[in-house]
DNA sequence: CGTAACTAACTGGCCGGTCAGTCAAATATC
DNA sequence: GATATTTGACTGACCGGCCAGTTAGTTACG
């Protein structure tokens, strides 16, 4: 299959996703959004189940992408720099969209061992990235001694999943939750008493 | 319809979500679980939908009853009390099947405003829950006073979705984020400078 | 010409919802 | 108080629509 192919399908899955949500997702949504035909998408991938995990296979490489673009020296600024990617929508029209969809997809992993396997990859990913942060962090002597890099991390991503979750569910906010994140991580991990209020922006 | 069919209409729904979860549940299903047949279910309740927001306002009841009972005059105790009662199972047995089958209706949302507004109430219940506890700790002079109740609320909140969201989707344990969480509330209420690892115990 | 990429039309299965009855208990009628 | 009528709860069979996947045939291309 060629690039282009490629390429257009997954931006059709993505559209179609965002339009209809993965529990009223068709084969049929994803063929309209791509100048293709359903039967043309079971010829490049043997079912609609394939084609969504070459999706997430998809997604991932460019979350890969984008955190490892996120970068900087400073391990507060390399942290600040992590959760803006992970709170950033890249695209502002779909964004709701988007995100119900992926917890749509996050709340089939129990009954799917390709969806766990993916989802448990971003987690890793996401998980990975904080604790190695942190821990560098903590040997450059900014960050505070005591704070374990494995439980911030857990915290992070926890608290990560918790706004989208909510914003899908009753919409709240995720800036809130990004506000209060970062003032926490400011007091975990900062020796001094700065005050989160000031040093969260 | 009398109580007892009403109670076991709820029930059998209960134990269909558990064995097929939300997307995969069919008005047979839940008829299998209970004593009747599809038709009857269709007697008693106009719709699918109509019975799955019957059984969310079941739902409800059942939590308002449960952080209800779960007080105590401490306000640090009460807190502890109310996360007790939201990260206790009922049931051991079907406890990652429901809060799979939470999380699948939490995705449904955005797609129904009859579930969007009863999970929001979930939402509203927990965290004025909180919050009254914050704001009650700080006016005793038990909590510190420039902690704003409402931001902690949201942030519990925002927690303990995201805990479930995690479990459910990656598999990770709720007990670390209880216990982060508990730590967190410590060193942010508390005046003193408690260690945070000793007083989450 | 042969292969890869594709399409239109079709198949089979599933599921929400309907419908024509059944039956026992309550209510009315004489 | 015996009989007729109504009602509420329920059942089994069925229908229409939807959707993943298939197939047989068509087009593009090297």
């Amino acid at each position: 299959m060629s690039e282009d192919t490629t390429e257009e399908i997954m931006g059709a899955t993505y559209c179609a996703l965002c339009k209809h949500g993965y529990a009223a997702l068709t084969m049929q949504n994803i063929a309209d959004e791509s100048g293709l035909s359903k039967a043309a998408l079971h010829y490049h991938y043997d079912s609609k189940r394939d084609l969504l995990l070459a999706f997430l296979d998809y997604l991932l490489d460019r979350f890969r992408e984008r955190i490892d673009a996120a970068d900087a020296d400073d391990p507060a600024e390399r942290l600040a720099a992590f959760v803006d990617v992970v709170f950033t929508p890249r695209r502002e029209d779909t964004h709701r969209e988007f995100k119900t969809a992926v917890l749509e997809i996050k709340a089939q992993a129990p009954y799917d061992d390709g969806f766990r396997e993916r989802l448990a990859e971003f987690d890793r990913l996401m998980h990975d990235r904080v604790r190695s942060i942190v821990a560098d962090g903590i040997e450059r002597g900014v960050f505070r001694g005591d704070a374990d890099p494995d439980d911030v991390a857990s915290f992070v991503i926890t608290v990560m999943n918790g706004a989208n979750a909510r914003y899908v569910a009753v919409g709240a906010p995720v800036g809130d939750a990004r506000r209060t994140l970062m003032a926490y991580l400011e007091t975990q991990l900062f020796a001094d008493g700065r005050d989160p209020e000031v040093a969260a922006e």
